[in-house]
DNA sequence: GATCCGTGGGG
DNA sequence: TCCCCAAGGAT
C-alpha cells in the first residue's frame, strides 16, 4: 500500500509503488480506451478520416485550433465552432490574412475571446516570419496561448510524440488515484511527476486522449462511475470511499450582483448606436451597446442616461425597456436592463471606448458582440420587425 | 501564487 | 433558481 504522506515530490517508497503498478494502469487504461474511449474525434483522424497509426503524421492547424478551443471548453460546445471556424479559415495563411473582426466575428459565443486573439496572432507572427506552425512541443510552447499542456496536446496528437498533458480531467483523476488530501495545484510538479512515469514509451497520442476519456466519460466531477472503472482496484479514494468528495476544491470566493442599463440608440434614420471595446481585458476588441453599472439611488432610467452622457457624450432621452435578463460570468452575476432611448443633445463620440459607430439594425450581425449583447440585438430585431 | 478571463449545460 | 464547472494561460 501507498504511503499517505504528501509533499510536493514523490517520496522513493511512492515512487516505487507508481513504478511497480504502472504497467497495470496503463494497460487497462488503453483496454478500456479501446472499447469506451472516443476515437472518432475529427482533429485526430487522418484527413480521409481513417484512424492513424503510431507513425501517421496528422495535420498540425487543425489540431491547433481544436486544442485551443478545448480549454476551458466543453467537447460539444466547441465541435460546431470548430468545423465553423475551419470553413471560414482552412489554413494558417488565410487566418493570417484575416481581420480581428473577422477573426472574432467567428469565435462569438464561445467565450474567453483572448484565444482567438492569440490564434490571430500566432497566424500573423508565423506568417510574417515565412514559417509554419511547428509540430514539437517546445516549439508550440513559443505560441502566444500555449501553455504546456495545450502544446503537449497537439504535439502528441500531431506526431505521437512523448509528451504527457495534465489538464482538468487529468488532475481530477490522478487526485482521486491517489486520494490526494489538497486541492491539485497545491501537488507543484507531483502530478507531472506522475504522468511522465505513467506515459507509455509508444508515445502519448492515445494515451493523453484515454486519461482524458477516463475522466470525462467515467472519473467524472460530479456522479464518477467507478463500477465501470479499470483503475478502480487501485484508487485510493475509492477505497475510502471519498471519490465524491475529491478533488479537493478551494473555497469559492463570493460572488458580486450587479445591474447594467444599456442605451440602445436611435437616431433619426433609424440607425443605431454601438461602441467597441478596448482591444485588450474583458471581452476585449468586441463591440456592444452603451450602458455600465447602476450607482445607488438611481432608477435604471437614469442610469442608462448617466451612462450614455459619460461613455459616448450623448445627451438621451432613456424608456421604453426593451427586455430585461440575468447574465452570468464566472466572477460576476449581472442583470441587464435594456432601453430604446433617443437621442436628445450631442454627438457620439468614443471615451472609454475604441470607436462608436452608428449602424443600420440589420447590419448589426456583422460585428462580434458578447453573449448578453448578441441577445439584445436579437430583442431588437423583433421589436423593429413586429413595429 | 492569486486573479482574471465567457459561456452554456447539468444536477 | 441556483450553483457547479469545463481539454488552461498569462500576468
Amino acid at each position: 500500500m501507498m504511503p499517505g504522506k504528501w509533499s510536493t515530490a514523490f517520496t522513493q517508497q511512492q515512487k516505487a509503488w507508481l513504478r511497480r503498478v504502472a504497467p497495470h494502469l496503463v494497460s487497462s487504461l488503453l483496454n478500456w480506451w479501446q472499447r469506451h474511449g472516443r476515437r472518432d474525434l475529427p482533429w485526430r483522424l487522418l484527413p480521409d478520416g481513417r484512424q492513424p497509426g503510431p507513425d501517421d503524421l496528422l495535420p498540425v492547424y487543425p489540431v491547433w485550433v481544436a486544442e485551443v478551443m478545448l480549454q476551458q471548453t466543453r467537447l460539444t460546445v466547441a465541435l460546431p465552432f470548430w468545423r465553423r471556424w475551419r470553413s471560414r479559415f482552412p489554413d494558417l495563411e488565410s487566418l493570417a490574412a484575416a481581420s480581428r473582426q473577422e477573426v472574432l466575428h467567428c469565435w462569438q459565443g464561445l467565450g474567453y475571446y483572448v484565444r482567438a486573439r492569440r490564434l490571430h496572432e500566432a497566424a500573423i507572427r508565423l506568417a510574417a516570419a515565412g514559417r509554419s506552425l511547428p509540430t514539437d512541443r517546445a516549439g508550440l510552447e513559443q505560441l502566444p496561448g500555449l501553455g504546456r499542456t495545450t502544446a503537449a496536446a497537439i504535439a502528441a496528437t500531431v506526431g505521437n510524440s512523448p509528451d504527457p498533458i495534465l489538464d482538468g480531467n487529468v488532475q481530477r483523476v490522478l487526485a482521486r488515484l491517489l486520494a490526494f488530501p489538497a486541492p491539485p495545484r497545491q501537488a507543484g510538479p507531483l502530478f507531472w511527476t506522475m504522468v511522465e512515469l505513467l506515459l507509455d514509451h509508444r508515445g502519448a497520442r492515445d494515451f493523453n486522449q484515454a486519461l482524458m476519456d477516463l475522466g470525462a466519460l467515467v472519473c467524472r466531477p460530479r456522479a464518477p462511475l467507478c463500477q465501470g472503472c479499470p483503475w478502480q482496484s487501485h484508487c485510493h479514494a475509492y477505497g475510502k470511499g471519498i471519490q465524491r468528495q475529491l478533488p479537493v476544491r478551494q473555497a469559492p470566493a463570493p460572488i458580486p450582483r450587479v445591474m447594467v442599463g444599456v442605451g440602445i440608440v436611435l437616431d433619426h434614420r433609424g440607425k443605431v448606436l454601438i461602441g467597441q471595446r478596448q482591444p485588450d481585458g474583458l471581452l476585449g476588441g468586441l463591440w456592444e451597446f452603451p450602458g455600465g453599472k447602476q450607482e445607488p439611488g438611481e432608477t435604471m432610467a437614469e442610469t442608462v442616461a448617466r451612462e450614455l452622457q459619460e461613455e459616448v457624450g450623448l445627451t438621451v432621452a432613456a424608456g421604453p425597456e426593451l427586455l430585461r435578463f440575468d447574465h452570468a460570468y464566472t466572477h460576476r452575476r449581472l442583470t441587464f436592463a435594456a432601453y430604446l432611448c433617443r437621442v436628445l443633445a450631442g454627438e457620439a463620440r468614443p471615451v472609454a471606448s475604441q470607436q462608436v459607430a452608428w449602424v443600420w439594425p440589420r447590419d448589426l450581425r456583422h460585428y462580434p458582440f458578447p453573449a448578453a449583447h448578441a441577445r439584445m440585438v436579437q430583442a431588437l430585431g423583433e421589436h423593429l420587425g413586429g413595429a
